[in-house]
DNA sequence: CGCTTTTGACCTGCGC
DNA sequence: GCGCAGGTCAAAAGCG
């Protein structure tokens, strides 16, 4: 204020109005910022009255003297005009707090909503679960014993194991109990995903199969679960056994879209056989978990013949180990369908031998949603009228297929630019998605907290109390619009649809979000390293053919996995992060096939 | 050097 | 029992 002071003197000693006012509006003090605060716009505005006083005293001439009046009016008003000016500012910027005061009330209150919804969702699943209990008091004790491992076990498939091969496969552990430490000791969460065999899920028999499963027709020759077989293995006296046997056999069948030889799912494979099989002259190379040395756990990748972009990554067998967690989101949600397969099954047989049993997990109206194929019947058949579905059977190897190649809308294609040629739907994984799931990185910046930063979005709080309106308000706020991509948003109402015509979908659903979550949360955090050498980028809705959580290994196989795992031992086709993205939806793209050598420094690269 | 992939041989189950 | 197909083994080769 010195300086200022001084300049003042020397304006008015320069006496002229003009040279104070160049001064004014050159000088430092003048206030156009709506930073400065009040007290120092009031001694801003005090002293430059006061620097008037001493103009007067100095009066070195009349002339200038003649000028006082004149000066002083003007330097009143323009006094005046600034003061008024600041005391605007001041307004707007006390406005404008105000406003972002409010907006920060408002985020919180979204936060403390999206944790009570979050809440209340676990507290119906835990419900849903209770009950699920409680009708399985009144289930025939063999079948408990069949679905009760399913109950604990983060797997891929079903376990159990087959007395003569499994001898054979687990020599390596020292005894039966260790083996069974580790299974119950290592398994993960999200096992308690099942689902209420209800009965009027059943038995629709729909004949309409646009749009069956042509692999898995190829694969796995649907046919009616053969009654002799069971009652031969009834008849064989040990029901454990034979129900073992069949869970043991049971598939999940992933279908994605990927350019890379293999999807990643966040597990350490290792490639140990490869043929042609019959049908498809594309070679059906064979994995096994390497995570560790005794994981029954086997996966078969096979290109679709008709469609070379799509990928049918086959699972089976348990893990008795702990997944990465890039891995347990596909697991859970593998888990998911495995256990959905297998209620339907134990009703199915209940009912008398019937395999005919139906699931509807995917619907008309869900474009890009899950697509579930159960593979447990002859013909495949549709339920509920939902063309993705069908039900057929490998001879014992009942699967189901997720399909997440479904065609999305054109509209949907359209909207996200990328993916012209494969408007592929439907809630991939991701830690990909993944993206990378990326599926495959499938959410890194978003999810980064997991589960809490996915509700934090309120996606499953959205249709957990009223999923519908949830949604359609969500529309309304342009905070959440941000947050939930157009496909996002379908996928939700297309699944709140879903589980609103099927409990278990339920089931299914929320293994799928939580793999959604699960891999974008710490799967692909945890796991990016291999695939992004691209500079991952998790985009919503920036295309790509491949799945974003994919990565390639070195052979070129790798669909995303690598990008999940950290250690560089997990290069190769290995490894995987639900990749189960496909192009519309979560999407994390690439600029390059994410090569499972990719450098480490390059995780972090995901975008929304 | 150790791990992974390749690939032909072998094993197993199923249908005829 | 034979043939076919799926699945697995294991030696050799490749790769880092």
């Amino acid at each position: 204020m010195e300086n200022t002071t001084t300049s003042e003197e020397k304006s008015f000693l320069g006496n002229t109005i003009m040279e104070e006012r160049s001064m004014k509006s050159n000088g430092k003090e003048e206030s156009t910022s709506m930073e400065i605060n009040k007290e120092e716009q009031g001694k801003h505005i005090e002293e430059e009255e006061n620097s008037s006083m001493p103009f007067s005293a100095y009066g070195n001439s009349l002339r200038i003297t003649k000028q006082v009046p004149l000066t002083m009016e003007k330097n009143t008003v323009d006094l005046l005009s600034r003061r008024k000016n600041q005391e605007d500012q001041l307004k707007l910027a006390e406005a404008e707090m105000g406003v972002v005061k409010e907006e920060n009330e408002r985020l919180k209150m979204l936060l403390e909503r999206t944790v009570k919804e979050y809440q209340s969702l676990q507290m119906q699943f835990f419900d849903i679960l209770q009950q699920e209990n409680k009708s399985k008091d009144t289930v025939p004790s063999h079948q408990q014993a069949k679905e009760e491992p399913e109950l604990v076990s983060l797997s891929l498939g079903i376990t159990s194991t087959e007395p003569k091969k499994e001898d054979k496969k687990n020599k390596n552990f020292s005894n039966g109990q260790e083996e069974e430490k580790l299974n119950g000791a290592l398994s993960l969460g999200l096992q308690d995903y099942r689902f209420e065999p209800s009965s009027t899920e059943h038995v629709r028999n729909n004949s309409c199969s646009n749009n069956s499963f042509e692999e898995q027709k190829e694969e796995e020759p649907t046919e009616i679960w053969p009654p002799s077989k069971i009652l031969k293995t009834m008849k064989s006296g040990d029901e454990e056994v034979s129900q073992q046997s069949q869970v043991k056999k049971t598939r999940v069948s992933v279908r994605a879209r990927c350019d890379t030889p293999t999807m990643n799912d966040g597990c350490q494979w290792r490639k140990y056989g490869q043929k042609i099989a019959k049908g498809n002259p594309c070679p059906r190379a064979y994995y096994r978990c390497t995570v560790s040395p005794s994981c029954p756990v086997r996966k078969q990748v096979q290109r679709c013949f008709n469609d070379m972009s799509i990928l049918i990554t086959t699972y089976e067998g348990k893990h008795n180990h702990p997944l990465p967690v890039s891995a347990t989101a596909m697991a859970s949600t593998t888990s998911a369908a495995v256990s959905m397969l297998q209620s339907q099954s134990s009703t199915s047989l209940q009912g008398g031998l019937n395999t005919s049993a139906s699931v509807p997990i995917s619907t008309s109206s869900n474009p890009h949603g899950f697509n579930f194929t159960l593979s447990q019947n002859p013909s495949p058949q549709h339920l509920y009228g939902l063309p993705n579905s069908s039900i057929s059977t490998l001879n014992s190897h009942p699967t189901i297929t997720l399909d997440l190649t479904t065609n999305a809308p054109s509209r949907l294609s359209s909207s996200f630019s990328s993916a012209p040629r494969y408007p592929s739907t439907s809630l991939n994984f991701s830690s990909s998605f993944s993206p990378s799931l990326e599926p495959h990185n499938i959410f890194q910046t978003h999810w980064n907290n997991g589960p809490a930063s996915y509700n934090n979005h309120r996606t499953v709080p959205a249709y957990n109390e009223n999923p519908i309106g949830n949604l359609n308000s969500i529309e309304k706020h342009p905070f959440q619009e941000q947050l939930y991509q157009p496909y996002m948003k379908e996928s939700i109402v297309a699944a709140t649809k879903a589980i609103a015509s099927n409990p278990k979908f339920q089931s299914v659903l929320a293994a799928a979000l939580t793999s959604y979550v699960g891999t974008s949360g710490g799967g692909v955090k945890e796991n990016q390293g291999a695939c992004e050498s691209s500079s991952m980028k998790l985009k919503w809705g920036e295309s790509h053919t491949m799945n974003p959580i994919y990565s390639s290994s070195q052979n070129g196989i790798g669909c995303g996995s690598s990008y999940l795992n950290k250690s560089s031992s997990f290069n190769s086709p290995k490894q995987g992060g639900l990749a189960l993205f496909p192009p519309n939806s979560l999407q994390l793209s690439a600029s390059n096939n994410c090569a499972s050598a990719a450098p480490p420094d390059n995780r972090d690269h995901f975008k929304l």
